[in-house]
DNA sequence: AGTGTATCCTGCAGGC
DNA sequence: TGCCTGCAGGATACAC
Protein backbone atom coordinates (compact mmCIF):
# COMPACT_ATOMS: atom_id res chain seq x y z
CA UNK A 1 0.00 0.00 0.00
CA UNK A 2 0.76 3.06 0.58
CA UNK A 3 3.06 3.65 3.02
CA UNK A 4 3.75 7.04 4.95
CA UNK A 5 5.29 9.68 2.74
CA UNK A 6 2.06 8.51 -0.14
CA UNK A 7 -0.10 9.68 3.03
CA UNK A 8 1.32 12.27 3.49
CA UNK A 9 1.61 13.16 -0.21
CA UNK A 10 -2.14 12.57 -0.47
CA UNK A 11 -2.89 14.57 2.94
CA UNK A 12 -1.32 17.78 1.86
CA UNK A 13 -2.59 17.97 -1.63
CA UNK A 14 -6.35 17.46 -0.30
CA UNK A 15 -5.65 19.98 2.72
CA UNK A 16 -4.98 22.71 0.30
CA UNK A 17 -8.15 22.21 -1.23
CA UNK A 18 -10.74 20.46 1.61
CA UNK A 19 -10.68 22.96 4.78
CA UNK A 20 -13.71 24.96 4.83
CA UNK A 21 -15.90 23.00 2.62
CA UNK A 22 -18.67 20.50 4.11
CA UNK A 23 -19.86 17.18 3.26
CA UNK A 24 -23.80 17.08 1.81
CA UNK A 25 -24.01 13.26 1.39
CA UNK A 26 -22.07 10.33 1.30
CA UNK A 27 -22.54 7.41 -1.14
CA UNK A 28 -21.27 3.97 -0.26
CA UNK A 29 -21.10 1.99 -3.43
CA UNK A 30 -18.98 -0.88 -1.39
CA UNK A 31 -19.55 -1.84 1.88
CA UNK A 32 -16.78 -3.25 2.51
CA UNK A 33 -14.43 -0.72 2.84
CA UNK A 34 -16.53 1.14 5.58
CA UNK A 35 -16.13 0.31 9.53
CA UNK A 36 -19.47 -0.73 10.95
CA UNK A 37 -22.49 -0.55 9.30
CA UNK A 38 -22.48 1.39 6.00
CA UNK A 39 -25.68 2.88 6.07
CA UNK A 40 -24.31 4.30 9.71
CA UNK A 41 -21.09 5.34 8.42
CA UNK A 42 -23.06 7.32 5.19
CA UNK A 43 -25.30 9.16 7.96
CA UNK A 44 -22.83 10.37 10.40
CA UNK A 45 -20.91 12.12 7.82
CA UNK A 46 -23.12 14.91 5.89
CA UNK A 47 -23.29 18.68 7.14
CA UNK A 48 -19.68 18.36 9.20
CA UNK A 49 -16.87 21.05 7.91
CA UNK A 50 -13.35 19.95 7.02
CA UNK A 51 -11.08 21.75 9.42
CA UNK A 52 -8.00 19.91 8.16
CA UNK A 53 -6.10 17.31 6.78
CA UNK A 54 -2.95 15.14 8.04
CA UNK A 55 -1.61 12.01 8.85
CA UNK A 56 -1.32 9.34 11.46
CA UNK A 57 1.08 6.40 10.20
CA UNK A 58 -0.50 5.41 7.24
CA UNK A 59 -3.87 7.01 7.36
CA UNK A 60 -5.20 9.53 6.11
CA UNK A 61 -7.33 11.72 9.00
CA UNK A 62 -9.62 14.17 7.74
CA UNK A 63 -10.23 16.34 10.82
CA UNK A 64 -13.69 17.72 10.81
CA UNK A 65 -14.75 21.29 13.09
CA UNK A 66 -16.38 19.18 15.80
CA UNK A 67 -13.40 17.23 16.51
CA UNK A 68 -14.45 14.05 15.07
CA UNK A 69 -12.56 12.79 12.19
CA UNK A 70 -12.57 10.52 9.05
CA UNK A 71 -9.62 8.14 8.76
CA UNK A 72 -8.77 6.49 5.66
CA UNK A 73 -6.39 3.55 5.88
CA UNK A 74 -5.55 2.97 1.71
CA UNK A 75 -4.62 -0.76 2.32
CA UNK A 76 -2.73 -1.83 -1.18
CA UNK A 77 -4.57 -0.07 -4.01
CA UNK A 78 -6.74 2.74 -2.41
CA UNK A 79 -6.72 6.52 -3.43
CA UNK A 80 -8.53 9.42 -2.80
CA UNK A 81 -9.23 11.35 -6.00
CA UNK A 82 -10.50 15.02 -5.67
CA UNK A 83 -11.39 17.86 -7.53
CA UNK A 84 -11.99 18.28 -11.26
CA UNK A 85 -9.78 17.67 -14.27
CA UNK A 86 -9.59 14.21 -16.60
CA UNK A 87 -6.95 12.71 -14.42
CA UNK A 88 -8.85 11.47 -11.60
CA UNK A 89 -11.81 10.96 -13.60
CA UNK A 90 -10.22 8.99 -16.09
CA UNK A 91 -8.46 6.99 -12.49
CA UNK A 92 -11.53 6.02 -10.67
CA UNK A 93 -12.15 2.76 -11.96
CA UNK A 94 -12.82 1.07 -8.71
CA UNK A 95 -14.73 3.89 -6.94
CA UNK A 96 -16.08 2.59 -3.12
CA UNK A 97 -17.09 5.56 -1.66
CA UNK A 98 -18.06 9.09 -3.12
CA UNK A 99 -18.14 12.43 -0.91
CA UNK A 100 -20.35 14.99 -2.42
CA UNK A 101 -19.76 18.16 -0.92
CA UNK A 102 -22.05 21.32 -0.40
CA UNK A 103 -20.25 23.06 -3.20
CA UNK A 104 -20.87 20.71 -5.90
CA UNK A 105 -17.30 19.23 -5.70
CA UNK A 106 -16.92 15.44 -5.23
CA UNK A 107 -14.17 13.16 -3.50
CA UNK A 108 -13.86 9.45 -4.75
CA UNK A 109 -12.13 6.84 -2.46
CA UNK A 110 -11.36 4.31 -5.17
CA UNK A 111 -9.91 0.79 -4.19
CA UNK A 112 -9.68 -2.12 -6.91
CA UNK A 113 -8.43 -4.56 -4.36
CA UNK A 114 -10.69 -3.28 -1.21
CA UNK A 115 -8.16 -4.01 1.22
CA UNK A 116 -8.24 -0.40 2.23
CA UNK A 117 -11.15 0.97 4.97
CA UNK A 118 -12.70 4.05 6.22
CA UNK A 119 -13.71 4.52 9.75
CA UNK A 120 -15.64 7.71 11.00
CA UNK A 121 -13.88 8.62 14.74
CA UNK A 122 -16.13 10.53 17.01
CA UNK A 123 -13.91 13.15 19.00
CA UNK A 124 -13.62 11.33 22.20
CA UNK A 125 -12.48 8.36 20.38
CA UNK A 126 -9.41 9.67 18.68
CA UNK A 127 -6.88 9.21 21.50
CA UNK A 128 -7.75 5.62 21.77
CA UNK A 129 -7.84 5.16 18.73
CA UNK A 130 -3.94 6.89 17.98
CA UNK A 131 -2.78 5.50 21.03
CA UNK A 132 -3.01 1.97 18.82
CA UNK A 133 0.04 3.04 16.80
CA UNK A 134 3.56 3.49 17.69
CA UNK A 135 5.32 6.26 17.58
CA UNK A 136 5.81 9.14 14.49
CA UNK A 137 9.17 8.13 12.67
CA UNK A 138 9.40 11.82 11.84
CA UNK A 139 8.75 13.47 14.88
CA UNK A 140 11.25 14.51 16.92
CA UNK A 141 10.46 12.37 19.94
CA UNK A 142 11.23 9.55 17.78
CA UNK A 143 14.99 9.22 18.73
CA UNK A 144 17.78 6.89 18.10
CA UNK A 145 17.63 5.69 21.68
CA UNK A 146 14.16 5.30 21.82
CA UNK A 147 14.28 3.14 18.47
CA UNK A 148 17.67 1.33 20.26
CA UNK A 149 14.68 0.68 22.92
CA UNK A 150 12.06 -0.54 21.09
CA UNK A 151 14.85 -2.83 18.79
CA UNK A 152 16.23 -4.42 21.95
CA UNK A 153 12.35 -5.77 23.42
CA UNK A 154 12.09 -8.01 19.94
CA UNK A 155 13.40 -11.01 18.83
CA UNK A 156 11.60 -10.91 15.48
CA UNK A 157 13.57 -10.12 12.54
CA UNK A 158 14.39 -6.47 12.27
CA UNK A 159 11.91 -5.94 8.85
CA UNK A 160 9.18 -7.47 10.60
CA UNK A 161 9.26 -5.53 13.26
CA UNK A 162 9.73 -1.90 11.04
CA UNK A 163 6.44 -3.39 9.26
CA UNK A 164 4.53 -3.56 13.11
CA UNK A 165 2.49 -0.02 13.22
CA UNK A 166 2.18 -0.70 17.03
CA UNK A 167 5.76 -0.16 17.13
CA UNK A 168 6.96 2.61 14.15
CA UNK A 169 3.51 4.01 12.88
CA UNK A 170 3.86 4.49 9.01
CA UNK A 171 6.48 2.26 8.05
CA UNK A 172 5.92 -0.79 4.41
CA UNK A 173 8.40 -2.68 3.05
CA UNK A 174 9.69 -0.34 0.31
CA UNK A 175 10.80 2.09 3.10
CA UNK A 176 11.79 -1.07 5.70
CA UNK A 177 13.68 -2.61 2.75
CA UNK A 178 15.67 0.84 1.80
CA UNK A 179 16.30 1.90 5.10
CA UNK A 180 18.04 -1.72 6.00
CA UNK A 181 19.78 -1.34 2.81
CA UNK A 182 20.83 2.10 3.47
CA UNK A 183 22.33 0.88 7.25
CA UNK A 184 23.78 -2.16 6.06
CA UNK A 185 21.54 -4.44 8.20
CA UNK A 186 20.48 -7.42 6.91
CA UNK A 187 16.59 -7.80 7.16
CA UNK A 188 16.55 -10.96 9.04
CA UNK A 189 18.51 -9.68 11.63
CA UNK A 190 16.99 -10.51 15.07
CA UNK A 191 16.02 -7.00 16.06
CA UNK A 192 17.48 -7.62 19.66
CA UNK A 193 21.01 -7.98 18.13
CA UNK A 194 21.32 -5.15 16.73
CA UNK A 195 24.00 -3.41 18.41
CA UNK A 196 24.09 0.23 19.31
CA UNK A 197 25.89 1.46 16.04
CA UNK A 198 23.79 -0.36 14.07
CA UNK A 199 20.75 0.63 15.57
CA UNK A 200 22.16 4.80 15.13
CA UNK A 201 22.32 3.73 11.37
CA UNK A 202 18.95 2.53 11.32
CA UNK A 203 17.17 5.35 12.81
CA UNK A 204 18.96 7.83 10.52
CA UNK A 205 18.08 5.83 7.31
CA UNK A 206 14.32 5.38 8.04
CA UNK A 207 14.12 9.16 8.53
CA UNK A 208 16.22 9.64 5.49
CA UNK A 209 14.51 7.26 3.10
CA UNK A 210 10.66 9.03 4.60
CA UNK A 211 11.70 12.36 3.90
CA UNK A 212 13.19 11.61 0.79
CA UNK A 213 10.20 9.81 -0.30
CA UNK A 214 8.02 12.83 0.57
CA UNK A 215 10.13 14.80 -1.32
CA UNK A 216 9.33 12.92 -4.46
CA UNK A 217 5.92 12.59 -3.47
CA UNK A 218 5.74 9.04 -2.92
CA UNK A 219 6.63 5.87 -4.74
CA UNK A 220 4.34 4.73 -7.39
CA UNK A 221 4.99 0.82 -7.98
CA UNK A 222 1.64 -0.16 -9.78
CA UNK A 223 -1.48 1.83 -8.36
CA UNK A 224 -0.31 4.46 -6.23
CA UNK A 225 -2.00 8.06 -7.07
CA UNK A 226 -1.89 11.58 -5.18
CA UNK A 227 -5.35 13.29 -4.69
CA UNK A 228 -4.54 15.18 -8.22
CA UNK A 229 -3.89 11.86 -9.75
CA UNK A 230 -0.25 12.12 -9.79
CA UNK A 231 2.26 9.02 -9.60
CA UNK A 232 5.29 9.75 -7.07
CA UNK A 233 8.60 9.90 -8.43
CA UNK A 234 10.58 7.83 -5.47
CA UNK A 235 10.64 4.70 -7.83
CA UNK A 236 13.24 4.94 -9.42
CA UNK A 237 15.61 6.36 -5.86
CA UNK A 238 14.93 2.84 -4.84
CA UNK A 239 18.36 1.12 -4.08
CA UNK A 240 17.30 -2.58 -3.25
CA UNK A 241 13.39 -2.95 -3.09
CA UNK A 242 12.61 -4.59 -6.22
CA UNK A 243 15.58 -4.88 -7.85
CA UNK A 244 16.83 -8.85 -7.28
CA UNK A 245 20.12 -9.60 -9.61
CA UNK A 246 20.60 -6.17 -10.18
CA UNK A 247 24.12 -5.07 -8.84
CA UNK A 248 24.36 -3.29 -5.59
CA UNK A 249 25.13 0.80 -6.25
CA UNK A 250 27.49 0.28 -3.24
CA UNK A 251 29.98 -2.77 -4.02
CA UNK A 252 28.41 -4.11 -6.97
CA UNK A 253 27.45 -7.02 -5.84
CA UNK A 254 23.81 -8.75 -7.30
CA UNK A 255 20.77 -8.27 -4.75
CA UNK A 256 19.33 -11.28 -3.34
CA UNK A 257 15.96 -11.73 -2.46
CA UNK A 258 14.39 -13.54 0.45
CA UNK A 259 10.94 -13.98 1.48
CA UNK A 260 9.97 -14.50 5.20
CA UNK A 261 6.81 -13.33 6.98
CA UNK A 262 5.07 -13.85 4.16
CA UNK A 263 6.79 -10.95 1.66
CA UNK A 264 9.71 -10.07 -0.01
CA UNK A 265 12.73 -8.66 1.07
CA UNK A 266 15.72 -7.38 -0.99
CA UNK A 267 19.01 -6.49 0.08
CA UNK A 268 22.88 -7.17 -0.54
CA UNK A 269 24.42 -10.07 0.64
CA UNK A 270 27.46 -8.01 1.07
CA UNK A 271 26.99 -4.53 2.44
CA UNK A 272 24.25 -6.72 4.56
CA UNK A 273 25.99 -9.20 6.14
CA UNK A 274 23.74 -12.25 7.54
CA UNK A 275 23.34 -12.64 10.81
CA UNK A 276 25.35 -15.43 12.66
C1' DA B 1 3.11 -11.76 25.33
C1' DG B 2 5.26 -12.32 21.23
C1' DT B 3 5.62 -14.31 16.86
C1' DG B 4 4.27 -16.58 12.57
C1' DT B 5 0.66 -17.90 9.18
C1' DA B 6 -3.64 -17.60 6.55
C1' DT B 7 -6.97 -14.60 4.58
C1' DC B 8 -9.55 -10.83 2.51
C1' DC B 9 -9.64 -9.01 -3.17
C1' DT B 10 -8.39 -7.87 -8.04
C1' DG B 11 -5.05 -7.18 -11.72
C1' DC B 12 -1.06 -8.14 -14.09
C1' DA B 13 3.22 -10.44 -15.72
C1' DG B 14 5.32 -14.49 -17.14
C1' DG B 15 5.39 -19.40 -18.52
C1' DC B 16 3.50 -22.85 -21.36
C1' DT C 1 -4.39 -16.09 -28.09
C1' DG C 2 -5.61 -18.13 -23.79
C1' DC C 3 -5.16 -20.38 -19.56
C1' DC C 4 -2.69 -21.02 -15.38
C1' DT C 5 0.27 -19.66 -11.48
C1' DG C 6 2.40 -16.54 -8.58
C1' DC C 7 2.94 -12.15 -6.91
C1' DA C 8 1.72 -7.30 -5.20
C1' DG C 9 2.96 -1.36 -1.35
C1' DG C 10 -1.51 -3.93 4.29
C1' DA C 11 -3.94 -5.23 8.40
C1' DT C 12 -6.06 -8.51 11.15
C1' DA C 13 -7.84 -12.81 13.11
C1' DC C 14 -6.23 -16.69 14.82
C1' DA C 15 -2.91 -20.70 16.36
C1' DC C 16 1.00 -21.88 18.85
Amino acid sequence: MPELPEAETIARGLDAVLPGRVIASVTVLRDDVVKGPPGAFAAALPGRQFRDVGRRGKNVVFTFDDESRLVINLGMTGRILSGPGPDPARLTTHPAVHFHLADGGCMTYDDIRRFGLLTFIPGAAWRDWSRRLGPEPLARSFTARLLRRTLSRCRAPVRSLLLDQRKIAGVGNIYAVEALWFARIHPATPANEIGQEAAARLHRSVRKVLRRAIRAGGTTLRNYRNAEGDVGRFGRALHAYGRADEPCVRCRTPIERIVFGGRSAFFCPRCQAAPP
